[in-house]
DNA sequence: ACCTATTTGTCCGTATGTATG
DNA sequence: CCATACATACGGACAAATAGG
């Protein structure tokens, strides 16, 4: 497990920590049931606030990428399993939207409101 | 523009805020359009922090209800757009995932991850 | 059943940055 | 150029849930 960020980079660092995690996510670094060090372990190693990593943590817990438990640590949600294979279709919906001139970020909005 | 909150309540208090302004939406009382009261003010008639009114808002623009500009204030936003093909794959997408335990907010990170 | 340490959750305060008007 | 108002980050404090002894 290993977290990174990049001080010189113009994302927020919660945005950067929350990336790192989701990238690990993706590339299957990460499985469903493995634990994240502490927000305050990744807040000393870093030398950020302890908040700044709460806050990424937080915001993958509203992904529905992790399982947050007081007392217990920040582990990964079992519905982050088959997100490779999503992954592609996803993008191919992406470009599809791209030619139409229509931003990744509007997509995620519909997507929001979209019920399945 | 009413916003209650309640200090007995065992929710948190920025969960109130939000949820005070959602209800205004919902009932119409708040259309597209509408400002709301600076995060500052709302804070000193409620007589609690900036960043937990703040907090509140930011949820709700996480949920597309509400429209944040630096400088300009909170605005109700714009109901979504047209885009009626593409809302169609992309439900057939987040029911694809649904049935894989996926959720969409999920679909929406990863979206974030997607380059076209 | 009790106590303690751990760890996230919330809230407050302060400071600085940045886009808007 | 300047005031406004959200954005991010830091720091501190206490609460609440969990786990372990």
């Amino acid at each position: 497990m290993l977290i990174t960020i990049d001080a010189e980079s113009a994302h927020p660092l919660f945005e950067q920590v929350a990336s790192s995690v989701r990238g690990d996510i993706l590339a299957g670094r990460l499985v469903p049931g493995d634990r994240l060090p502490t927000a305050r372990d990744v807040a000393e190693t870093l030398e950020i606030n302890v908040h700044t990593v709460l806050r990424a943590y937080q915001q993958l817990r509203d992904e529905g990428l992790l399982d947050l438990r007081r007392g217990r640590g920040a582990v990964i949600s079992a519905s982050a399993a088959p997100l490779a294979d999503l992954a592609h279709d996803l993008q191919a919906l992406v470009a599809r939207a791209s030619a139409l001139g229509v931003a990744p970020a509007t997509l995620a909005a519909l997507m929001k409101e979209t019920r399945s």
